[in-house]
DNA sequence: TACGCGCATGAATCAGGCA
DNA sequence: ATGCCTGATTCATGCGCGT
């Protein structure tokens, strides 16, 4: 079968007269006309990844020279927040109107839009069940030390109204979450290596979503046989899902190119293997606890005087965590152990002790302290 | 001296006549009008912590003064958003006229409020620079079983404008993470333990901040006697933490209660000793050096050869600072260092080597060692 | 085959001072 | 306002190549 022959070409006119739905189908039309098109509460969750309007300056050059590819498509261009605003509020709108009264909405979004996407939902009386927040584990730096790395997006969900009866399989994700209840805040890496599609060497979309990312919306918020529709959708990643969960999925895409690559990337997507399931969970990462978090949280004082374990060294706390030696050098304690000792390189862990009942310990253990009163 | 008499008590046009900012005072006022008495473009940093209002009902009122007690169908819905965003926009706009140009302003919040409020800050012509989550190591559990634990708060950071010069302590917040970039997703436990104030074992504040996230915040965009304005003061940790870190404050706050707590604790607040309040400094802070004066204190012989790390580049060091590489080309350091790569732009100091012991070592070396030679 | 090294790259609102 | 010069600045991951 060629790949765009479950492409469904439709004028505004000729898929007004479709009743029913078109299911397992990439509608390849504007999004807002081709939901007018589909009949009113008929679909049970809506998955929608819209522009972001994000409004960059210039070029951007990494430390070592090369290149940052932006996102500089048509199709993320808005005028202005007035006009970014009348787009959202007519899409989710219609939305509106397509989602069964006990159906659930996602929206996900960056700083750049999702402001402004959360009160129109509000503003159209959806009611918000959650903010969720997926960080990601490898985001890019902020090459130019400007700010803080911009390390997550934001997803909002919510129901069509406050007394909706909506699905959320509770046990499902408790059990994803190794027995404890999930959280708002999700981690995943972004989507890249195989998963990445590509088309001569070149990403085909760039924004693509992790699966892991619908995996878990799709599971938490459906039930196998309902209809999820995507009204951005891309180069597919809810659809591709959908069919991997046994859950009927629809793809609004205006873009052929993204339509093409989306219909082959489904034909080729299997349903799920019931054991492959289990092994979908990432272990829990170790958590990590940097040296600042310790003074933020009052465990040492800025003030506080280090030393090495045969008291060779001092150094002092100091409020951002790094630490001053007496002889004037400073820096974090890793480096400023290294440089004291004259060494390439130093675990200030297990370096660097404090006092306590007149005997020194390693800040290592003030940092297992801290994971013991702050982990569950 | 009594907790309370620190509390400034201001009608609006008294407050008015007051030129000199109320440093390190409460001011007992409702925060618009309070504002209203402050000078334009008077302080550095503005944190605030707004009330959430939606969705909780109680306190709400119609902008007509009548009382809303049931949020329930849409038009009601409609009706206090209405009345929160008239609120939001109408303290966020006093806080810009407050604000110094370059300074920059922080508001917290969930999702009951967080989308509101940001929108508010965009239309307001606020430049957001980041969105930050509070991941709560230790959150409420859903007890219900419906959602996902809502385990975090967002905070948007935002400046005055596009164009402004905003504080950033960049290399403190690397130091704090353990050299690595500070990311905008931030984990702290919520308020309590001996932080948490309480009164005859009651919380004397429904949601006190952790001291650690305004420590982060503060020691991120402020300098050291920079003054930072908390409209929504409640029980002052912006105040305790700012006189910890030896930064002035200002707090608004309409509540005695609230006011006599913040007065007791802040008093009892212990500023750090001057030295362990110093932060890594970015190169930026540093003196600046010209290549050529290395040349003419003879750190450097003219026609001494400088490679980059992999050699794959040489050049030779005039006598005016300038470099000239064997094909022919000359200009700076930097300059050069672009040419050869074909890069837009190159650092000099950490592109170029010279050869010392057998070894090579970048020219930046050669100019810590004359600022340590050369600065008292 | 295994391992290490080099290189590419990802939804990014990414510089500042002076002439 | 514009242009020019100086010079500060990156983390995790995957893939290809060489040993």
């Amino acid at each position: 079968m060629g790949v765009m022959e479950k492409v469904a070409r439709r004028t505004r006119d000729a898929a007004a007269q479709a009743t029913p739905l078109p299911l397992d189908q990439i509608v390849m039309a504007d999004c807002i006309a081709a939901m007018r098109a589909l009949p009113a509460k008929s679909v049970d969750m809506i998955f929608a990844d819209p522009p972001y309007n994000l409004q960059l300056g210039g070029d951007l050059n990494r430390p070592d020279g090369s290149h940052v590819d932006a996102v500089t498509d048509a199709w993320d261009k808005f005028d202005s927040f007035a006009h970014y605003d009348a787009f959202t509020r007519a899409w989710l709108a219609e939305a509106h109107r397509v989602l069964k009264d006990d159906g659930t909405i996602w929206v996900i979004g960056s700083y750049h839009n999702i402001f402004r996407v959360g009160a129109a939902v509000q503003d159209l009386g959806y009611w918000i069940l959650n903010d969720i927040v997926w960080r990601k584990a490898n985001p890019m730096p902020n090459f130019k030390g400007t700010r803080f790395t911009n390390a997550h997006e934001t997803l909002i969900w919510a129901s069509k109204g406050e007394k909706a009866r909506y699905t959320f399989n509770y046990r499902s994700m408790k059990t994803l979450n190794d027995e404890l209840q999930m959280r708002s805040d999700w981690e995943f890496p972004i989507c890249g290596g195989g998963e990445r599609l590509k088309r001569d060497g070149v990403k085909v979309h760039p924004t693509q979503k992790p699966e892991a990312l619908l995996y878990r919306v799709l599971l938490a918020c459906t039930k196998p046989g309902d209809v999820v529709l995507d009204p951005f959708f891309g180069t597919g990643t809810t659809g591709a899902v959908a069919k991997r969960l046994g859950r009927h999925w629809i793809g609004i895409e205006r873009e052929a190119d993204y339509c093409a690559a989306a219909c082959q990337r489904i034909e080729a997507a299997l349903p799920l293997d019931e054991r492959a399931l289990a092994t979908m969970q990432s272990p829990k990462a170790q958590p990590k606890v940097a040296f600042g978090v310790l003074v933020e949280n009052a465990y040492l004082t800025p003030g506080a005087m280090l030393t090495d374990a045969k008291r060779r060294h001092r150094a002092m706390v100091r409020a951002d965590g790094s630490l001053a030696s007496p002889c004037g050098a400073t820096g974090s304690i890793h480096k400023l152990g290294a440089t004291l000792q004259g060494a390439p390189a130093c675990n200030g862990w297990t370096f660097w002790h404090y006092e306590a009942d007149g005997a020194l310990r390693p800040i290592d253990a003030l940092r297992q302290t801290y994971l013991l009163a702050t982990q569950p």
